[in-house]
DNA sequence: TTGTATGCGTTATCAG
DNA sequence: CTGATAACGCATACAA
């Protein structure tokens, strides 16, 4: 069933019927007749011919670092409900925290396969830099700024700071810090600095000893809680760079049976959906996942649209989530 | 950069880089050329070309009830694993428990945009059978049992009745059933006929009030405990149909001091990664699900490949983690 | 407002 | 083994 099919059934050429599915520049009379056909045979165009001619996909890539995690489904579940209200539809790419695959699908987007990207990076390094700047198709980012693509990111450093400035109020003065490595900015970096920033300003001792790294998994937090509380001088506190590492923090703790936050306050970043069901449910920061993804869509659509609209910056705010843990 | 270009520098025509890149059937000198001139120019296919021509997307859709899920992200971690060995990439679609919207997405996959599609459903009904039907590509579906199309699913009944089994070993008389309404048929049926039987079978008393439903959601676990904690006569074990079920219910003995597996046991199934660390660890049931990803995709490919391949229905086993919840 | 003709970049056919 | 050439299904410039 192709166009031609339906414009000898209507009685008016391909490019009548064309018309009526595009810009609607058809005469009433025809028009009716037209729909009537469609209508009736069910005829919906092919997109792959559509997609030859017009050179549009109403595709757009997503490379996600992974798949199970709470943050990342929030951010992609904002995407879609944006993506799909204009029809368009979205591609997953899952990288597994692989640098190499993120370039790799980062390239295969390349061939305007994908209409748009949009990365949920760890990190931009050069090499993205070059890649990116080889496309030819528009890209945001979500979860890190960049200087030279659009990109929507959250206040790690007012989130960290805030979180730790709560932490202190709480009376507590040997505060730990389980993070990321700095290739990382949002995360690594940011958040780092706004809880030195922190205890600087309330001028606090600042123990470098006290600041460990890992990786994004519950692991670090398990692992590095027990160094901590292996050493001679013990915090009595910690907080985590994310909530996936500070449920890693509160499983130590709860199997060492030391009491929390009396004994040690934890603290993470995310609100994750399963943080508050842990025992003691986890103080934390909201980062409004899901608008960062309706954000990181709209932005995405404006660039295709209009290519040379302007690079954009966009900072979401946070939330602070006070539960038991602190 | 297109393939007549690529034909002009190697001094051959467009036919033979075709060849080429595709069955390779080209004489030695030639190949030598072609090979060369691609390199040369990073000269990359027309995918929306090769569609038009061949009718094949390379992609592959995949239907999901909610991203944010611990085990869908396994399952689709599975699929991506497979089918990008294949070169085939994967389209999500998320209908977020919306029976309309995946009944939609089944829809538009119709005009063979996709070449396949994976099912990641929580009921098969009628109305699922008439449009998989229409189809004229392969679906599988993964978690649910289906006569009509391949399926590959978990033994919901031997799990189901393997946990309750160990509950009643370890001496609890008085076992409760949280679980989902009966459209789900392997989660809302099966697990629950499992539970039945194993009483049955044990000379147990089964009594109904204790049997509660609600979504697949961690309120469920959460309101339906409180439920049962109301009620005059209380059980002292609580096997929730999933994990996420069984999060809420902890989380609603934790916040009421009610000890676990003392005074109540909790036990679910599926083996998320966040009931390892909670207090206490989870007893559950793992679903290799990751593995059941690998296998709809493996199934689907071949289904791809030979379209009158018979329909299959695999059974995936599981295993019981035992932990200190029960 | 309408229709005709052309081309998008491939692959498949078929004669050489 | 090779190369013209004809589709694939659509959108658009252009002529009417």
């Amino acid at each position: 069933m192709t166009i031609s099919d339906i414009a000898k059934m209507a009685g008016v050429s391909p490019a009548a019927v064309s018309r009526f599915l595009n810009d609607g520049y058809v005469s009433e009379e025809k028009r009716l007749k037209i729909k009537e056909v469609i209508e009736k045979t069910g005829y919906v165009p092919s997109r792959q011919a559509q997609q030859l001619r017009t050179k549009r996909t109403k595709l757009v890539g997503v490379i996600i670092p992974k798949i199970d995690s709470d943050s990342i489904s929030r951010i992609v579940a904002g995407i879609s409900e944006q993506l799909s209200e204009v029809g368009y539809q979205l591609l997953l790419a899952n990288t597994e925290n692989d640098v190499e695959k993120e370039l790799e699908y980062l390239s295969t987007f390349k061939q305007n396969f994908v209409d748009g990207v949009i990365l949920i990076a760890t990190a931009i390094t050069e090499e993205h830099r070059q890649i990116i700047k080889s496309l030819k198709i528009p890209v945001v980012a979500i979860g890190q700024r960049a200087d030279f693509i659009s990109s929507i990111y959250h206040n790690d450093y007012g989130a960290a700071y805030a979180i730790t400035q709560k932490i202190l109020e709480k009376g507590h003065r040997n505060v730990a810090f389980i993070g990321v490595p700095e290739w990382d900015v949002a995360v690594g970096v940011n958040r780092l600095r706004g809880f030195k920033n922190c205890l600087r300003d309330n001028e606090m001792e600042f123990n470098p000893d006290w600041v460990l790294t890992g990786m994004f998994n519950m692991d670090n937090g398990y692992e590095n809680t027990r160094k901590l509380m292996e050493m001679d001088r013990k915090p009595d506190a910690i907080f985590c760079a994310t909530d996936t590492i500070a449920m890693g923090a509160v499983h130590y703790l709860n199997e060492h049976k030391i009491k929390i936050p009396e004994e040690v306050a934890v603290c993470g970043i995310g609100n994750g959906k399963t943080v508050k069901v842990i025992e003691p449910p986890l103080t934390t920061a909201d980062y409004f996942y899901r608008a960062s993804g309706n954000e990181g869509a709209k932005m995405l659509l404006d660039k295709i649209e209009d290519p040379k609209s302007p690079v954009l910056a966009t900072m979401l705010g946070y939330e602070i989530i006070e539960r038991e843990s602190l």
